[in-house]
DNA sequence: ATTCCGATTGACTGATTAGTCAGTTTCTTG
DNA sequence: CAAGAAACTGACTAATCAGTCAATCGGAAT
């Protein structure tokens, strides 16, 4: 592993066990066996770091999410491909998930930021389908798109609060509908 | 207004513009009109203050919501009470509810704190009896009550990006159906 | 009037931290 | 190989911050 990519990965643990202001440069370097110097040579600011991570993060959920969901899928099953890929990789990635969830309450975080991202708009492209061939219940896609997001936050917490994991379908399938009959009409 | 109460009014402001940790405890002080000294006469640590600050909001956000619900009403109207209620009270008192959502992703939060509080308690009472009666669906009453929970941030939140308030009967019931929906078999 | 005690002040400190920089090593390329 | 560029080091600094403390104030009780 590149020392980059070393920096961004023990950023995230440090981060999301004690959060951004919580967590010295050095201290980063240290734990991530790098000098302090090489910090700054990569991200100039500490501000310029937390934003790499989080576009790296965004940028790796897409790619696991997007591309599981299939062509010819009806929009319960795109969403169903997108709600369990969404848990998966938030279970898989623990740091990912914390750092995140600190990221979008800190101040760092602007909506116009995240409406430029891929992940947001391909969802938001779903959303406008279902509610046009009523689907979906008449209202704005963007609070659709931020309580599916919500959803799936708070079923990834439960999982991680009980140490439970997505081994029973039929356990699965029943977070799923809370998710679902929220949204559908 | 009394100085300790200033400086609580004061540190929800600017937590919630700056995060904790953005928040120097002169700053507070000097906002709030007082002297370095007298925050640390209130508050031995800043932990402290913080910690106090939560079950203020916690005290009141109780005292604003449970004194709505009447007795003999439908579990569904009880709900709706309770959730009209927390949204009303958090687009009235938007210091507080930056403050708890900060509060809330921080190292500082532990679940077992909160499920000390009247409120959660109350909530949980609602959603034992809905599960048991066939009203909820078959799911961990805590997953219940943190969706609900996570429903009426992401409502309150949607409204505040909109510069919107309920003063469309109509559309709250449509905002509400949703969060239900999510809950009701 | 005097004593007492909590409220209040604000200058101060020791510790911590983001970011710098002068210099060294390693890689690349002609 | 030479030489320039890029990666890398770690000691250093200026600034910031949580918390201290010696001194003052003001009101209540005796």
């Amino acid at each position: 592993m590149d020392k980059r990519t070393k920096l961004i990965e023990t950023a995230k643990r440090l981060f999301s066990e004690n959060g951004f202001y919580g967590t010295a440069t050095a201290r980063i370097a240290k734990e991530a066996g790098v000098s302090n110097g090489i910090l700054f040579h990569y991200f100039p600011t500490k501000d310029v770091l937390i934003k790499a991570m989080y576009f790296d993060v965004k940028d790796r959920l897409f790619d696991y999410t997007v591309g599981q969901v299939y062509k010819g899928a009806t929009l319960k099953e795109s969403i169903y491909t997108l709600w369990l890929a969404a848990v998966e990789f938030n279970l898989e990635n623990p740091n990912d998930f914390e750092f995140i969830r600190q990221f979008e309450t800190s101040p760092y975080y602007l909506t116009e930021t995240e409406l430029e991202h891929r992940y947001v708009q391909l969802c938001l492209e779903l959303i406008d389908k279902g509610i046009e061939d009523g689907q979906f219940k008449q209202i704005p896609p963007m609070l659709i798109f931020k309580s599916l997001s919500a959803q799936i936050e708070t079923t990834v917490r439960f999982l991680k609060m009980n140490k439970m994991v997505l081994d029973n379908v039929e356990f699965t399938h029943r977070l799923f509908e809370m998710s679902w009959d929220s949204l559908a009409k």
